[in-house]
DNA sequence: ATTGCAAACTAACAGTTGTTAGTTAAGTGT
DNA sequence: ACACTTAACTAACAACTGTTAGTTTGCAAT
């Protein structure tokens, strides 16, 4: 799926302004005004207003969806697959964090097929997780603590990093993600 | 400041529904609706939208910091507090997931002073929790990581709580926080 | 020069939004 | 029986919403 520059322009700055505001309490006016348009004008390049939500949200729920399918098929260890994920988190998150809150918060105003289409992928990424998680304690590399526990604590975190890297960006994409492994995988204590 | 029992029920059913679908996508109709009555007879006790999500958010807030300002104030170690905590995140998030959701994603629709005064307890509460990490340190009870790291990855686990809590609702509120500590602080490795 | 096209514009639409005004029906205390 | 209060109602508002239709402008290719 191949975007024109005005295309992409229109969705980024979407991203943006639903970051701040949330998809519900941004108007297409306000698309435009960023753009130093007049709303009408958007037509020209995207269909409708959910479009750019899906454009926005799909694309990253996708690029989660196919790296988690990588991993998964990988002969790592489960410690091994976990440093990974970790590592796309931070990644995507350095390189698109507007989309990525876009994707945590607004997922819900998807209709119809997208919203069912980003539910399936959230949930199978989830099961994938999990069951990494559960190998590595079957193995002996992780601790028999309760599985969803560990799991929610790991991807709340991930998940959540947009609100914050800003906050912290002296560090590193490789030194953030050094001290979350550290952080997440050995404990503070 | 006490509410009327009809004033309490509006506040519940909105923070439903503003966790559903967010503070900006839901009516004043559909708050109506939900309590089968009309959306103007709602102003019989209420004095706008924007005083529900006052409500809602302001005072779970305080609250937060109430409890917050004990934990600083006491003479507890540095894990001692940071588990009460943990407690404390859990307590709310089981008692009221609604408004908890609502305070994460809606905050940002409060306007002029009441903006104001959630912005500085929310600072206020990350300075207080930094502090008792950077004790730790210090007392070398902590391990020396990045601080940020450690504040982010524990504060987005447990401000997210709400949107996990009732997958496994099966432990119980202790057992909840014992497993949570475990995993946050000594790691899963 | 003429045509074609991309991308902006103005004007307008039908529906939805939060909110107000005025009214009504059902209790409650005197 | 009476006035008062509570909490619902209908009707309407002005502003705002996403979107469409039709038009204009400037540039590139013929």
């Amino acid at each position: 799926m191949k975007l024109t520059d005005r295309k992409t322009e229109i969705v980024n700055v979407a991203a943006t302004l639903f970051k701040e505001k949330g998809y519900s309490a941004v108007t297409m006016r306000d698309i435009a005004q960023a753009m130093d348009i007049k709303a009408a004008s958007l037509y020209n390049h995207i269909k409708s207003k959910q479009e750019i939500l899906v454009l926005i949200v799909i694309e990253i729920a996708e690029e989660f969806t196919n790296v988690m399918n990588e991993v998964v098929c990988s002969k790592d260890s489960a410690i091994k697959k976990i440093e990974r994920i970790i590592q796309l988190h931070i990644d995507i998150t350095l390189r698109d964090s507007n989309a990525l809150a876009c994707l945590n918060n607004d997922w819900m105003h998807l209709t119809d097929s997208d919203l069912e289409y980003f539910i399936k992928m959230r949930n199978d990424y989830e099961e994938n997780f999990k069951a990494i998680i559960q190998k590595g304690i079957q193995e002996g590399d992780i601790k028999d603590l309760n599985i969803d526990v560990i799991i929610f604590s790991i991807l709340s975190t991930l998940r959540t990093l947009y609100i914050w890297y800003n906050k912290t960006n002296k560090l590193s994409s490789k030194a953030l993600t050094e001290n979350m492994v550290k952080v997440l995988l050995n404990g503070i204590v």
